[in-house]
DNA sequence: CTGCTATTGATAATGAGTCTCAGAAGTTAA
DNA sequence: TTAACTTCTGAGACTCATTATCAATAGCAG
């Protein structure tokens, strides 16, 4: 059987080696939905008693971004917030400027859009950033 | 006549008082449609034999930030571009991830869909960024 | 002009993220 | 399994954009 295990996979194909960290790392973010930054994660695996450095989580962190593990969420308030990407496709997000919930949104005709206004330029979509600045339900 | 000094509209507005450092900040945000940064803003400045200081800089941005005088450019780089809004209508961003060059883009059809989407979920729309992340044609 | 108060410049502080480097821990070959 | 080699890690120093502090300066109302 193929390795189930996503971070094995991606860190053999950067010639990376598998350590206790990385995958203590990788488990705690694929534990919650949330959205959030690395001082949040570091934290909680201090908290299990993982014995892990800020550095750390940083560094393992780049290498999920990179390969295609784990979003990273630039809000625009100098905090980069993360998400894992096992399980949902791709969207882009609501964010409520007052009490900073964050939802999940996708939309066809957008990214349709999108890849039109870039192919009529003659230009490549690398990737993109598309964030909805809201007051939420429970806030008005 | 109605004051042309929209500076001066948005300190009165606010209760500020209207200073030459103020005034020389926002002459030279509106001076080209570059994307500049606060660094940047303050050195034209500094060149252009002004005294002020970065403090001085970051102080009114942040005024004409909230007075829609000029938009506030967050590219995860960590650093902010900002842009005045004096002759332009709305738009969004194509950043080329190689050069860093930006250009502007608008489409109304997808400006629709982010209302339709928001109001569907009863939330009320602040402010969005979108960006598409592009090799651009002379990167190609 | 005078006095009150906002503003400024210089600089210290902050905070997210990166770098350094010696010791720890995977890996490989035998 | 061990030796030999190389990558990883933790701790803390460092960077760099931005913010806070505070004494001195300068708008502005009367």
């Amino acid at each position: 059987m193929a390795s189930p295990n996503p971070l094995k996979k991606a860190l053999k194909k950067e010639g990376l080696r598998y350590t206790q960290q990385r995958q203590s790392i990788w488990d705690e973010m694929c534990a919650t939905d949330e959205h959030r930054d690395a001082e949040e994660i570091y934290l909680s695996l201090r908290n299990e008693g993982m014995n892990v450095s800020r550095a750390t989580v940083y560094r393992t962190i780049d290498v999920l971004v990179k390969n295609n593990l784990v979003r990273k969420l630039e809000l625009g308030d100098g905090r980069a917030r993360y998400e894992h990407k096992m399980d949902s496709g791709h969207h882009d997000h609501l964010i409520c400027v007052q009490c900073g919930k964050i939802e999940e949104f996708m939309d066809e005709t957008i990214e349709e859009r999108q890849d039109q206004i870039v192919d009529d330029l003659g230009f490549k979509l690398i990737r993109h950033i598309h964030q909805l600045f809201v007051i939420c339900n429970d806030c008005q």
